[in-house]
DNA sequence: ATCCCAAAAACTTTCGAAAATTATGTTGCT
DNA sequence: AGCAACATAATTTTCGAAAGTTTTTGGGAT
């Protein structure tokens, strides 16, 4: 793996972390000190992240953490309903065995890390094995330009979702778990109505959560309106 | 601007328009040569368009233009009729006068153009306003995201159009200023369902023409299957 | 004090060469 | 002939410095 791939693998992980605060400046000389490369493997990751929008850039201004706001990421998971119940759709009518399997398989993985969520770094490999859950319930949809949209909805969706994770405090009034375990089941009925109206309802719940969690203040880390500095 | 945008742009409008033909290999020696520009400018636009899908990227083995192929033409189809007919309801309901007035003005812009197409570049200045039409019809939507998604997608698609429309000899068995013309009057009536209906008709009619294109054999630049080293 | 302009500093962008890796070609052996 | 081992060439990747641009700083005039 050349240095330009660690370090957009790096960049990517660490500003959908929130590691890097959105709207913060990335200035090469500091990134080049944190990760321990040269400007142009640096570059090429910053240009790759601009067009996936996790970064802004501003010609001969450099690149910043691209902002969070309440209206993106209501316009992320409506779009994310809207290619998703497609895909979804999709994968029921063309799933074989194999596609079942790999759902059952990615949501037992799923609660067992639920219940191992509060050990040290337990939240990431959640977070890890919901991507998968989430990827292998559309898996079957026979579409590349879909799932492609779909891994950067969820990337644009997950920076707004860590900070509810991290705030161990909030009370938790969803059975995530539940939602999931209904999800799978009517796709593997391959009840593609029920289905889509479960994955719907999942997200809608997820954005109702955050914007009730910015409302009371609860999270600085996404800004009501604008972007920090 | 800055020397690597304007090889973002250069790349990605030759490659668009053909002129780098698919799967060709993109070596930065050739491309120094032909842009006239070092080495960083031209690596931070090919992770650009690796980004966009538009180059195919590979470790120490340097980047191609991205192949072609039915599969991918339909595909792409699908998913420009699920983003734009979704993206044109939502237009349809939020559009205000000046929305409906860029319509209008956009169409009438194109059509002038059909008139110029035979003359020299004529077709690149009528391609501009082909994608300025769409563009506002779709522009009240209010989605930052579907709109990134539409120019990918538009972007992904004119790869496959252009070809047909160098081929002058090609029979045009269509109407297609009549198309747009209906489909703005749908549009401007705020008849969301018609217009939906008569966008979806005209996307799949062009894969259709490009289809039966490629069976006919009279399409080199576009393989039927897979794509040319 | 405030505003304006020049100088300095900070930072981005670009180049050219060095380092690392892959592809090519040649030789010698079976 | 076929094939492995090795050397050579071609190419990508990375670094460090130079060039160019923006931002900050500081002094002087109003």
């Amino acid at each position: 793996m050349t240095l330009a791939e660690k370090a957009y693998e790096a960049l990517r992980h660490d500003i959908i972390r929130g590691e890097l605060a959105p709207g913060r400046p990335l200035r090469l000389a500091d990134l080049s000190k944190r990760y321990g490369m040269g400007f142009s493997p640096l570059r090429e990751a910053l240009n790759r992240l601009h067009a996936e929008l996790l970064v802004t850039a501003e010609s001969l201004r450099g690149f910043r953490v691209a902002p969070l706001s309440l209206e993106e990421l209501k316009d992320a998971v409506s779009t994310r309903i809207l290619i998703e119940t497609d895909a979804l759709r999709s994968s029921i009518e063309l799933g074989d065995d194999n596609w079942a399997a790999g759902i059952v398989s990615a949501l037992y993985a799923l609660n067992l890390q639920v219940a191992r969520a509060k050990a040290p770094d337990g939240i990431w490999a959640l977070e890890a094995r919901h991507l998968l859950f989430h990827r292998a319930l559309l898996s079957a949809c026979g579409s590349p330009w879909k799932m492609a949209f779909f891994e950067r909805l969820y990337a644009a969706t997950e920076r707004y979702r860590i900070p509810v994770l991290l705030n161990a405090s909030l009370p938790v009034s969803r059975d995530v778990q539940a939602e999931h375990g209904a999800l799978a089941e009517a796709t593997l009925d391959r009840d593609a109505d029920k289905a889509c109206a479960l994955l719907t309802e999942h997200y809608l719940r997820t954005v109702e959560g955050i914007s009730n969690a910015i409302d009371r203040n609860e999270l600085t880390t996404v800004p009501a309106k604008t972007a920090a500095l």
